[in-house]
DNA sequence: CGGGATCCGAGACGATACTG
DNA sequence: CAGTATCGTCTCGGATCCCG
C-alpha cells in the first residue's frame, strides 16, 4: 500500500468509540455487509428464516442462483457466524442449512427490508416510468 | 401463506396476491432490491438519513466511492423514486440530493440492518477467526 | 462543482463436467 | 445429494479525460 510507507492514516478505522463508521473505507463492518446484502445473501438469509434447508431446496427456493453462487454465498454466511451447517456422512449425504441466533436477527432485519420493497413495488414501477418517460422521450 | 395451506405455486411470476415472491426468478421487486442493497446502495442511502446532500459531500461521507459509481448508484435510486434530485443551475451548479417519503423508509430499515452488524461485528469476527483456524490449518 | 464518455483490468457469475 | 474444478463471459468498478 504505502511505497513510501508513510500514508497509513494510523487507522483507528471504525472502532472509534460508539462511532458508526460503516462509511470508513477500510472497515470490517463493510466486508459483512457486503456479504449479506450481496446478491444471493439477503434471499439466502431470508429463505432460511421460514425453515431450515437442505442445499438443493434452498437451490430451488431461491430461483436462478446457481451451485456454485449458493455454495459461495453460504459459504461466506457461515464464515461469518451468521448460518450453521450440519453435514451428516451418510448416504446419500444429507446437509441442512439452519440460521444461528445472529443469522436470525440479522434475517428479520433483511426481511423487514424486503417486505417493504415488495408491497411498495407498484410506487416504484410507477417512478420508474415516470423517470423513462421524462428521460427517454 | 396461503389461508388453505396450499404452497402457492404456479409461478406466474410475483404478483400472485400478497404472495411474497422475491424468490421468484423475473420479480421486479429483485432489481429494486439490488439497487438498494448493491455495493454503495445502503451506504449512500444512509448517509442521506442524516441530512440533504450535495455530490461531493456525499462523496466525501462514503469513502473509498468513485465519481462514477456515486453517479450511477444515484441515478438508479432516483429512478426507483427513492432518492430526489434538485439541480441548481447556478454557477458553480449546486446539486442535493435528497430522500423521498419512500427512500426515507427504506433506509431507515437498512439502517437497523447496518446498525446491527456493526455493534455485532466482534462476534462475527471472532466467527472468522474460528472458521480460518479450523479450515486453514 | 457536478457530472458524462471512454478505456481497461479484475472479479463476479453461469454452465458444464466431475467427485465422493 | 452436495458439492468442487474448470472455463468462458460479462458486468462491475476504478482511472482518466473532458465539458458546461
Amino acid at each position: 500500500m504505502t511505497a513510501d510507507g508513510t500514508v497509513q492514516q494510523t487507522v483507528t478505522g471504525c472502532n472509534d468509540a460508539l462511532a458508526f463508521n460503516v462509511f470508513s473505507r477500510d472497515c470490517p463492518s463493510r466486508e459483512t455487509l457486503s456479504d449479506i446484502t450481496g446478491r444471493w445473501g439477503p434471499l439466502a438469509l431470508t429463505a432460511l428464516l421460514e425453515n431450515t434447508l437442505r442445499f438443493n431446496e434452498l437451490r430451488r427456493r431461491v430461483e436462478g442462483v446457481s451451485e456454485k453462487m449458493l455454495s459461495q454465498t453460504l459459504q461466506s454466511l457461515e464464515r461469518d457466524g451468521l448460518v450453521h451447517r450440519t453435514a451428516q456422512p451418510t448416504n446419500p449425504p444429507r446437509v441442512d442449512y439452519t440460521l444461528t441466533p445472529l443469522g436470525e436477527e440479522v434475517a428479520r432485519r433483511l426481511m423487514d427490508v424486503i417486505e417493504l420493497v415488495q408491497t411498495r413495488t407498484p410506487d416504484i414501477e410507477a417512478a420508474r416510468h415516470r423517470y423513462d418517460a421524462e428521460r427517454g422521450c
